[in-house]
DNA sequence: TTGTAAGCGTTATCAG
DNA sequence: CTGATAACGCTTACAA
């Protein structure tokens, strides 16, 4: 393993040198030396020890993206297939800038800390942050954070959302527009000012613009996964009183569409239904899907950059980007 | 940031002790320092620096996970669902056990060579190799390698697999025990002895079995993503030679019943399908997929089980772990 | 039972 | 234009 004094060595210069021929502070140096080192780089094979760096330097190029366990702890934070996506967008930009992504699972903001000592990680990236204790010690760190779905805001984290508002607000509007009164609106758990909560209001909204009354009974809980869904779409079927969905996610949706059918009813003849996500399964389900569109790679690409610009201190034109959503009209919406 | 210095200053020995306590070779320690020693890293909320012990150790306690990028450069390596259930089951085992994992993509070995030596990682994860001059490169490295999904197999390697053959066996037999005789076989690109390969053996295992002769119309190439199983669906609307289907993946087999659904074809009335992996979505397609299921969080486990046991140097009773298939029954499969 | 000191690979400071 | 040298935090002979 060839380490800088050996290149150091064989070209007959010293370690200095080398270091700042290899970190482009190579103003006072002889081309003909830089010359010399950058062949027998190439030669050696020389590769950059990081661990070297990172403790003489203070800083890694560590970045880590976290997945904070909080209230399902047996949830396995890859299962998202739109969480999955943007990871791996993360992890190309970032690679192509030099920086490295360590994955984490961490339980409480020690166990943060903890990581972070160990490493001198660079940077975090966190998804769907609440107003917690946790998020209060997350404003307390000095590295670079980027949040994703976060509607928490701090002068230290940049964020990176969506119009979940308006994609709330489409949907709900664009059921209404097709004549249902009596939309359901289906989601997980809604966290005071999280992203669900964002698309909550925007159905509310689209309702109260149609003057129909909001209604408790309408507003559905359900898991992320298959069982609730199913369980949630047989539910809603016994009831006689929704004629449209909207669900917070495709995943669901396309849990609720076979929960429904599976009780005998038909999507969308008797009951329209609306996702969220545009995921590749809104095109397979039966019908497929009418969704709010939004682009995980984009997400993944845009927490990227704003992590670059904080790591290599750009300064910032914005702390926030609100991704773009919009319908996309496929067939699980019939007007009533 | 509390150092080990630091902690043998205040409790007055020399740093020697306090990293023998802290690495449990207490055994020459009076009862007296090592609690003092302990109190004192607590109070001052000391975590070592892993650059400084894999500085001086010449490991980390860094595995990498690597995505090799070789025919879609495009592709995103968290895409596939399957993939990124196990990368969290792998996380969840590795960390218990005081590794970090890194994510990497890599294009060259060179690519990964340099990951490598950057971090002194001590060992590597790869799905799906394949004997090519990649993997020969991989079989020179000295780090424990763990495969997954792999047909090669190799003395420095472990290998978490799963029955294919028998995968795609069963599935056929099924189809063939419900009267089927013209059984399509669909899946991605086949590699020589890949994990698909394995599941064609079988295929045709099955179809010998009954007598029926193997026709290579009958095998059809279809990308895992959801445009390319749509279109191969319709395809197969068109043709009427085939009644049933074998896909090689739930995801393909849910974009394939809504293609032949689009072209105007019933399943499984007028074609009977299976898949293979049963992951939740076989739940909900129109109708419930009969699958071959598998168990993703297993196999992240006993591949990360198989690091540990090697990074560890203990013993391994088998280097080769092959997790079993089963047949569950839905409802896609109709008899004829 | 504990301490001293060297060294891991790199960068930074400062002197030549 | 280039080189010594110290320092980063830790482990490990070896010494006491």
């Amino acid at each position: 393993m060839a380490t800088i004094k050996d290149i150091a060595q064989i070209v007959g210069v010293s370690c200095t040198t080398v270091s700042n021929v290899i970190n482009g502070k190579s103003g006072r140096v002889s081309a003909e030396t830089i010359a010399k080192i950058n062949d027998t780089i190439k030669e050696l094979g020389y590769v950059p020890n990081m661990s070297a760096r990172s403790l003489v330097s203070n800083n890694s190029k560590v970045i880590g993206i976290i997945n904070h366990l909080i209230v399902n702890k047996q949830e396995n934070f890859m299962e998202d297939p739109f969480h999955s996506a943007f990871i791996g967008a993360i992890e190309a930009t970032l690679r192509e800038n030099g920086y490295y992504l360590m994955l984490r699972t961490v339980e409480t903001s020690d166990d943060l800390q903890t990581f972070l000592r160990n490493w001198n990680v660079d940077g975090l990236f966190f998804t769907g942050i609440f107003k917690d204790s946790f998020y209060e010690e997350l404003t307390k760190l000095s590295i670079p954070i980027v949040l994703i779905d976060s509607y928490v805001s701090h002068r230290n984290m940049c964020n990176v959302g969506l119009e979940d508002y308006k994609g709330g607000y489409l949907a709900t509007k664009h059921l209404l527009e097709h004549g249902h009164r009596n939309i359901a609106f289906v989601s997980p758990m809604i966290k005071e000012n999280g992203v669900l909560y964002q698309r909550l209001l925007g159905y509310k909204q689209a309702l109260q613009e149609f003057h129909i009354p909001i209604r408790s009974e309408m507003i559905l809980q359900a898991g992320m996964d298959v069982t609730s869904c199913l369980r949630t779409g047989a539910k809603i079927a016994a009831r006689n009183d929704i004629t449209a969905l909207f669900a917070t996610a495709d995943i669901m949706a396309a849990g609720l569409i076979a929960g429904l059918r599976q009780a005998g009813k038909r999507v969308p003849e008797d009951i329209s239904i609306i996702g969220f996500d545009d995921l590749s399964i809104s095109r397979i389900t039966d019908p497929p899907l009418t969704t709010i569109h939004q682009d995980a790679n984009e997400k993944g690409r845009q927490a990227a950059y704003f992590m670059l610009d904080r790591l290599e201190n750009r300064t910032l034109k914005q702390r926030e980007i609100i991704l773009p959503v919009h319908l996309v009209e496929r067939n699980s919406v019939l007007t009533i």
